[in-house]
DNA sequence: GTGAAAGCGCTAACAG
DNA sequence: CTGTTAGCGCTTTCAC
């Protein structure tokens, strides 16, 4: 079944069938109503290579992500791809794991495929080193890209995120408010925004006159995923070092660190006080539960899409918009 | 940069040129060659679309999950996205939602947008109300499609699945060995494979002469994801039901089990023991660890790409494989 | 082993 | 308001 097929048993011409597939208004009421019941009568759809061919696009976005399975990104990808539907667009969805080859490689591969634009999810996807960006520039040139909760300046990216340095130091803030000076960092990635946070967590504390201590700012080189290996990570820093709080780059390296205090027994939030990042489901199901930053996900999901569909539809948009995380208080902290 | 601008520099014809892109045989080495270096010097890609429409195929595979950002179907879409990947193919990621309505025009879409196969993940695309899967079957005529942990019999439709039946069964068996005879069912769904934990719990207890009483299966009617309201939801039954162990259709209801217990002082697993489904995260995050059924997902989602892969390529393959489960045993048990 | 040419099904000038 | 027609860029017979 073809538009010729259509325009034949409409008594019409394929381009007056093409007018009505596309709302155009050049057609009388009384031809467009006939084909569009013969259409129905039909059940007839048009061909989306055909029109992908005609029109140079297929209405596709890309969604990248380092790893779907990720609870932050696996959010995102659903607010997002909700969003999108709603606008009649269609996800091609990437996990590119987090080297830096195969970033590039699926970065390129959707240009190929001329997705009509790109999500990047998370901020892994931008290096403080600038020549491993080369590549953002480069498909930039060729489709608009929108970061999620990174910032990077170039023409055609667009930027939504949270302030996580912000954030984090509020989060530092209220533990130093207890009277807690002894403050573990640990993080877990060197993207732009582990970087923020960790820059919030010193900027709290220097601002109170508390010292900068390097072996208080803990890199976990594995997988967030596993818990087991973050409170190993955590003993074998035992001794070495003296806290009396845990503020952690993601809920995960949070949960690890509960474990952790829960092997060598301290009482939590009494011994050790705990605060995570993302809001994360892990935040809600263990005990006492985790005192966390909400970093309002949903909300730069839902806005990136707008931004994204103004973008498609040639209208000005921001190219950064910021959004302010909150420290949701429940019972890791005092 | 168009299959016309390689053939000119190459000094061949487009035939050509396009049989170097498919790789046929029928050209000899140096043409070959000649036109590979030009494609290379010219960093040439088909175009996708006008392939696509040569092929009516653009490689492409849809993924169709009622909730991406669920902990199984994230699993489930990183892993199936990965092997895809490697074979070559591209993901289209729909999120339904679980109504009925949406999952049939995700996947008159999917067809419509001419993928070469989908994949259903989770057995909430499948109904024991046979009316409500009309649209399997019909978009089965179209496309071959690959269920994840469903079981639905009918041609084009092919099933890679964890017997839930069985691990039920045994997880429920392993609490009736320590003793314990009045063991909550807690599940949230009543999609095919929810009903087979169901029916593998009430078989043990059958087994063993206990009694099969409805109160003690109790349907959790709200989102998993809200683990508080499963709480409350234990919480509001409480007087009326006296047991002493929880057998829940998945991790997250099991962790809600564990949040009722923890907020009635209840010990666990002393006075309670509990054993949750999926091995998901959320199993090992909470303290005491989630005893729980791994259900091998990767192992699923491995099986299920290579019997996608085998039928697209026209090779004969099994149409339902089960693959069984097994309980992995921390501490919400004795 | 290679080229010419006819599609694939649609969109969008352009002409009327 | 409607029809004719020329692409869009590739695959694939069919000749040579």
């Amino acid at each position: 079944m073809t538009i010729y097929d259509i325009s034949e048993k409409a008594g019409v011409s394929i381009a007056t069938v093409s007018r009505v597939l596309n709302g155009s208004d050049n057609v009388s009421p009384q031809t467009r109503q006939r084909v569009l019941d013969v259409i129905e009568a039909c059940d007839y759809t048009p061909n989306v290579f055909a029109r992908g061919l005609g029109l140079n696009s297929m209405n596709t976005i890309g969604i990248l992500c380092a790893d779907a399975s990720d609870l932050y990104a696996s959010s995102a990808i659903y607010y997002i791809e909700q969003e999108l539907h709603k606008n009649n667009y269609t996800c091609l969805l990437c996990c590119t794991g987090y080297g830096l080859a195969d970033k590039q490689k699926y970065l390129n591969l959707l240009v190929n495929q001329k997705v009509d634009s790109a999500i990047l999810i998370g901020s892994t996807f931008i290096s403080d080193n600038e020549a491993e960006n080369e590549y953002i520039r480069e498909a930039a040139k060729d489709i608009p890209l929108l970061l999620l909760n990174a910032d990077y300046d170039c023409e055609n990216v667009y930027c939504a995120l949270c302030d996580d340095f912000k954030s984090t130091m509020q989060a530092t803030n209220f533990i130093i408010g207890q009277g807690i000076e002894d403050i573990l960092y640990l993080y877990n990635s060197n993207s732009y925004s582990a970087l923020k946070k960790l820059s919030g967590y010193q900027s709290a504390l220097t601002q109170k006159g508390l010292p900068l201590r390097t072996e208080y700012m803990q890199h976990f080189p594995e997988n967030h995923a596993n818990l087991t290996a973050i409170a190993d990570f955590l003993s074998a820093l035992d001794g070495t070092l003296k806290y009396d709080a845990v503020i952690a780059g993601d809920d995960n390296l949070a949960i690890g660190a509960m474990k952790f205090a829960q092997k060598k027994g301290l009482s939590i939030p009494n011994d050790l006080s705990i605060i995570g990042y993302n809001n994360s489901i892990l935040s809600r199901c263990c005990e006492p539960e985790l005192t966390t930053v909400d970093n309002c996900l949903e909300t730069l999901c839902h806005h990136i899409v707008k931004t994204l569909i103004g973008i498609l539809s040639d209208n000005e948009m921001p190219q950064k918009v910021i959004f302010s995380g909150e420290l949701i208080k429940r019972g890791t902290t005092l």
